[in-house]
DNA sequence: TTGAAAATATTGAATATTCAACAATTGAAG
DNA sequence: CTTCAATTGTTGAATATTCAATATTTTCAA
């Protein structure tokens, strides 16, 4: 019996396309809702990480919020310019720069998060609370053993 | 007793973020195979819906590989210098191109499909096969859910 | 049959991202 | 101490992506 070649086998069976195509759909959704308040979704996820009231060094933050430094530093100037988070230099360790919510970044995280709130619960209606946590207890799992 | 407030869950409880995560480290490694033919991942995702020999139109191309049109018809511009694939307008509705795979794009493919297969085999090892068969169970579903 | 609306693909301008080089600071070996 | 390598963040140029506008063809209603 020839051994079974997975040479040919449709990309729609591909792990790499099934997480892509799950996460277009997902992130689409969550651009739509977030797009009422006029925020990209990079920028609902820096307020989330900054929203803890500490200081994040920029290196910090472009591994949590997932892009790359110079994309980073680009979208900090513009929410710097809106006022939305702040510089401030590391005393500690001067490369370093520390980045913080403002007052009106935490205005807006609020309602920020109050949407994606809204998308999870929207999710866990149309897919399933058993479904929903046994896919991001795989997906977490998946993620660690990567590294 | 207070109703809990998904409200401060960290980013990292989110679907949307551990998709995102998961997606971008699968795709960092598939990538980094791909990179020994000097690939982006999206023309293996094109080439390998080609590969089946028939023409597919430039819409429905894009929805296969996850690139919306513009972007496509420029990679597909670059494809076509490159003689991986060509254009036929298509007889049946002129408004319409059909993309082939010429037979450069065949060698090249199956190159790139070992890359791939190679990369699958190495998440089956690290992850195991039940968690990678019940993932994909899963993100299919989820796909499913969401149209 | 005609004319308006829809579908399909491409183009060019505006944006965004990435890569490589740089500047500043720290760490650490000699 | 001094010097050289490593770390951190930013910049500018090169690329890539996206949005809006366009051209072409088809569909379909009147």
């Amino acid at each position: 019996m020839a051994k079974p070649s997975k040479e040919n086998t449709p990309i729609t069976e591909h792990l790499a396309y099934l997480l892509a195509q799950a996460n277009r759909e997902i992130n689409r959704q969550l651009e739509l809702r977030l797009s009422k308040e006029g925020v990209p979704v990079e920028q609902w996820r820096i307020l989330k990480v900054l929203s803890d009231g500490n200081g994040h060094s920029m290196g910090e933050l472009a591994d949590a919020v997932l892009l790359n430094h110079p994309t980073l530093t680009k979208m900090i100037d513009r929410m710097v310019s809106d006022t939305l988070v702040y510089r401030v230099q590391d005393p500690n360790d001067r490369r370093k720069v520390l980045m913080f919510i403002s007052d009106r970044g935490k205005v807006l995280s609020r309602k920020l998060n109050s949407l994606a709130v809204d998308q999870e619960e929207h999710i866990l209606e149309s897919y399933g609370d058993k479904s929903t946590s046994e896919l991001k207890r795989l997906l977490e799992s998946l993620i660690d053993s990567s590294n």
